[in-house]
DNA sequence: AGGAACATTGACAGCGCTACCAGACCAGAC
DNA sequence: GTCTGGTCTGGTAGCGCTGTCAATGTTCCT
């Protein structure tokens, strides 16, 4: 006959039951629709349950329900303060739900994130939030078949797997431009690093942006596969200032770069804005305090986890949201070191939301 | 009688031996130890299951064999770039090995901790990484009485609850102030933000070798509870300054603090080092780009990090380290910000390995 | 009053895997 | 040839929970 385990000297579902006069069942229908009993029973499993200190094992309740209470999340790094933000906003909103958050990072490969994606669904998560919208082949369809809500962060795009939020970061781009063309710059340089999708659109965004003005030049950009750094962004300024020594603004692809470039500036004494200009991306917080205080597209990173994490929430407990493209929109957030006129003869609008 | 659930479609450890024509127990071990079994067999079920695509059902696998293969970890921040780089390395050395992350983030609350450890306990973790030395008593008793491995990171203690694995925050201030101090700065200003146990140890060690040298003045230190930021650095030090106009240098208990102040320095042209020398903490990368370049102390998080993670994976293996208490030490990094004297003249011993 | 409609509750089996132990098999010792 | 000790393999039961569906009250109609 079987083995007798080791029983474990935990509180189980049927003690608790026991202890309220119920049938196992009903407590555990206490856990998962408490409306479903009638409020006597309600209030003598409670009771139970807490005078025993029961804590639920979610591996049985997942083995039984043939469901995960997972939220599988994949970003692309842990380094980048921005993933950081958005982390923050998954976290946050997942707290107090009875939902938990499986964090896996891409590392920026979109084939490490199709192996970490058929790893996820595996084990059936119960949602799903995945990075930026250009999955490999198998990824999308492997997202399209998978049978939990998914959402789309960072940007957005024509054909959402599920649900999306983001924004546009090519008309970011292009407004960051209009805005420096605004001010009067005519030669905007590009400083970009690492290249992901992302920093490709707002790349996108420029070169549209400079072509609508008659002002592109290949020779104004400088990219790199290299993740960025704020070092980076002194090279790359540095790269850029041999070339094209007349540049009268740089547009950075982030904010790391953009004070990399000020240092740099201010290396070789370069007046900002007056020689120069610069603006960047994400609005990070430094970006106010630098001197000059630094122009930067300000983006909502935080509210986006928190967002998209809520939606999805909403949308595994059966509350679809109307809406499943959500676009969070950016804004120019005009500083010191691009400003170039007096404020009063400043009439730029310069934030926007697309869609 | 019984229900027929739907079927899954997913296959089942049953197919796999079936297919290998081995019992499911046999192509169980092969999952688990496959040096149990003999080479033929093993060979029949590795390639059963990569034929049919099997993957293990991991809360199957945990109910039955009552505990989990997961790590739960608990920072104090998200938003830290400190935390970041920890993270990314226990993230980096959980890959490849059998066992998933859990985050949590205790937002700098002991009472939060408490409260997520008791619930990371329910579900019987296979280790556990936790932030520092200063639990509840609760807490404690908890991490004592749990049957996993535990690494305590980010700082080094004298009664570690398991492993431990970090540095003397202490000594290194002591370090910081003592290389100003040999630099010749007399009037050495604290700024520190959050004040966590770590920054408050920070500020003792700045106290003690402050008084030491029979120059600590209480009016020389600002603190707050605030969380950290750039804009912070450069609002405590106009504090500091008010109260102190002759300070000769300060020592920032953060690399974004110490930003701040030499932001706040450059927009009331106060020259750094010459009129106040700056040191900053932890060596973030962009110290030693800014302008002047920031002198900081090194840390090693991301190291911190990934040892953390595999030495606790290893001890859950079995293999327990012949060091349960691993002090990575710190680096003062001597650049323009702090350094006045000549680099002929300079003959400090800057690194230590505490311990 | 009779019955429908709803709200509550419970019985049963089984989710997919592994712990425990027994048994089969083999080589070497006596 | 028998026995011992080791290696490998399999049977059985059950980890703790929940899906299904039936059974039992309970209320509200006509």
């Amino acid at each position: 006959m079987g083995r007798k385990r080791t029983k474990s000297g935990k509180i189980r579902l049927a003690e608790v039951a026991e202890l309220a006069g119920v049938s196992p069942i009903t407590a555990s229908r206490f856990f998962r629709n408490p409306e479903a009993l009638s409020v006597a029973k309600r209030a003598r499993v409670e009771s139970a349950a807490k005078e025993l200190g029961y804590v639920p094992n979610l591996a049985a309740r997942a083995l039984a329900s043939q469901r995960t209470e997972v939220i599988g999340v994949l970003i692309p790094s842990l380094t980048n303060n921005v993933f950081s933000d958005v982390l923050r906003g998954i976290y946050d909103a997942s707290e107090g739900s009875r939902y938990s958050i499986q964090l896996s990072n891409t590392r920026y490969s979109i084939l490490q994130e199709e192996k970490l994606l058929r790893l996820f669904l595996a084990q059936k998560p119960a949602g799903l939030i995945v990075t930026g919208i250009d999955q490999t082949a198998e990824s999308r369809a492997m997202l399209e078949a998978a049978d939990c809500p998914i959402v789309q962060i960072m940007e957005i795009g024509p054909n959402p797997v599920d649900m999306m939020i983001g924004f546009s970061h090519y008309d970011a781009a292009r407004a960051a431009v209009a805005h420096l063309y605004a001010q009067g710059c005519r030669k905007i340089g590009f400083v970009g690093a690492r290249m992901d999708p992302r920093v490709q659109r707002r790349l996108d965004g420029y070169v549209s942006a400079m072509k609508d003005a008659a002002l592109f030049d290949q020779r104004l950009v400088v990219t790199t596969a290299t993740p960025t750094s704020v070092t980076l962004g002194g090279t790359l300024f540095t790269d850029l200032l041999a070339r094209q020594p007349d540049m009268d603004a740089v547009f950075c692809a982030n904010d790391d770069l953009a004070l990399g470039v000020l240092f740099e500036c201010r290396r070789r004494e370069i007046a900002v804005p007056a020689q120069i200009a610069i603006v960047g991306f994400n609005d990070l917080e430094f970006m106010a305090s630098a001197v000059p205080t630094l122009t930067s597209v300000r983006t909502n990173r935080y509210e986006m986890g928190k967002t998209a994490a809520t939606m999805l929430i909403d949308a595994i407990d059966g509350r679809r949201p109307e809406q499943p493209v959500l676009d969070l929109g950016f804004k120019v957030i005009e500083r010191q070191s691009s400003v170039l006129r007096r404020p009063d003869s400043q009439p730029a609008v310069s934030g926007m939301l697309a869609g």
